[in-house]
DNA sequence: TAGTGGTCTAGACCACAAA
DNA sequence: TTGTGGTCTAGACCACTAG
């Protein structure tokens, strides 16, 4: 029926979320753990694995002697904000074909904050980078990035930037980027930032300032993102822990 | 060893934790999966759920062949985005010894938004309450919290509303609040937003607009809050999918 | 009472990291 | 090679919902 690689379970979500989409069951009433089993014959663990990610992700709930029901107000949900992870990604998610600009690449010395985020010396160099990512010829993002000169090993030019900062980061760096803790700020528009986006100084902007580590649990990347919430909304479920 | 109720996934956890919180790790190193489960004396599945929830909140981290390790940057986020419940309690976690003070109640009609936001016909009745959640004597949150009249069938008075959101639905309208779902917004602060929490006219501020959402799954509030980023810091961790 | 999801077990095999 | 976490199974029993 199934093959292993990729999982079992993400096979299984796999399947389970394309009926959803497709709407296929029936009042939103999704097939009990035991049925959906024997339907792709793996067990009950694997089917309640996968429907514990789709839970988590808000595409279903689940109410314990009644049933799985499909959850729609968090289909709708088109950018769940622990989710992102590329910029990219999330403008395609959002049904655009997003382009990348990039508008600085400069070399500086890191000062005092940089060097405690990035546990690096202060004075070490850090390599800064603008980049604006657009939807047709519309600015939605502009993203700061800050990588300490040292980590990229593999030179590089001004167009290998245009890659998913992950991307870059293993291929220049070797790093592969393992999770970001970001923090949310409100800003107000600049004229810097008012011209790279395009929109009025003055307005308010949502903000991620963020440090971003290795899967060795390094910090790798500071970044400062600003976002035209006019254009990408921003979304996400909260629940009782 | 464990007695049932709680679940042993959630002692689990909570010993972890606790241990963790502890620094009884040396160099962070967390013992096996099978050596937790023998010491409490339940299977490993049971240590691996229990893990999974703390890799999840961004408390440990695991590294398949090597083990499972403490993740001190996830450690000092007080306040995580998804997590939030209560503001009560994000406060209390911030260390502070929050109050409430309700500003206004009130009772208007629903105009098309918010019947179609809460699924009830336009011109239906609303309770409007606006709320400060204050630290000593500083306002941090201002919440305004509107709910169907016709859900609140159990009588109230003003001061019913200084209880969280949830308990005040659960006693007074038999619901059962499951799930936000929020949207960030930017937001200039105004006149009145600012003279309530005592922030200048056109300072930058982080909103939510969200609508709380039964167990049911029915739409059963909507709320508007803002925070003070300067008293409190909005952070989330953000990971590949 | 029948059927659902929630919890838990004991054990198997795999992929990967470190010695 | 050894020990770790990652995946999966088959089956047990419980708690809850709904007819």
């Amino acid at each position: 029926m199934l093959e292993r690689k990729p999982s079992l379970t993400d096979q299984a979500k796999s399947y389970i979320k394309q009926r959803i989409v497709n709407d296929e069951f029936e009042g939103g009433r999704i097939p009990s753990e035991t049925v959906l089993a024997n339907e792709l014959g793996v067990s009950r663990t694997t089917i309640r694995d996968a429907l514990s990610r789709l839970e988590n992700e808000g595409t279903v709930y689940r109410r314990q002697g009644s049933g799985t029901y499909v959850n729609n107000p968090g289909l709708q949900i088109k950018t769940r904000l622990e989710e992102i992870w590329s910029y990219e990604s999330v403008l395609r998610d959002h049904g655009y074909t997003p382009s990348t600009r990039i508008l600085t690449v400069r070399t500086s010395a890191a000062d005092e904050t940089q060097a405690e985020n990035l546990r690096i010396e202060v004075g070490e160099e850090i390599v800064t980078v603008e980049k604006l990512f657009l939807e047709d010829q519309d600015p939605v993002i502009l993203a700061v990035n800050q990588v300490p000169r040292k980590l990229l090993s593999v030179p590089f030019v001004e167009s290998d930037w245009h890659q998913p900062i992950y991307e870059f980061l293993w291929r220049h760096g070797q790093q592969r980027l393992g999770y970001y803790l970001s923090e949310i700020v409100p800003v107000i528009v600049d004229r810097k930032i008012g011209s790279a986006l395009g929109v009025d100084v003055g307005q308010p902007l949502i903000s991620f300032s963020e440090i971003g580590f290795s899967e060795e649990n390094e910090p790798i990347l500071m970044a400062c993102s600003y976002i035209r919430d006019d254009l990408l909304r921003l979304r996400l479920i909260r629940r009782r822990t």
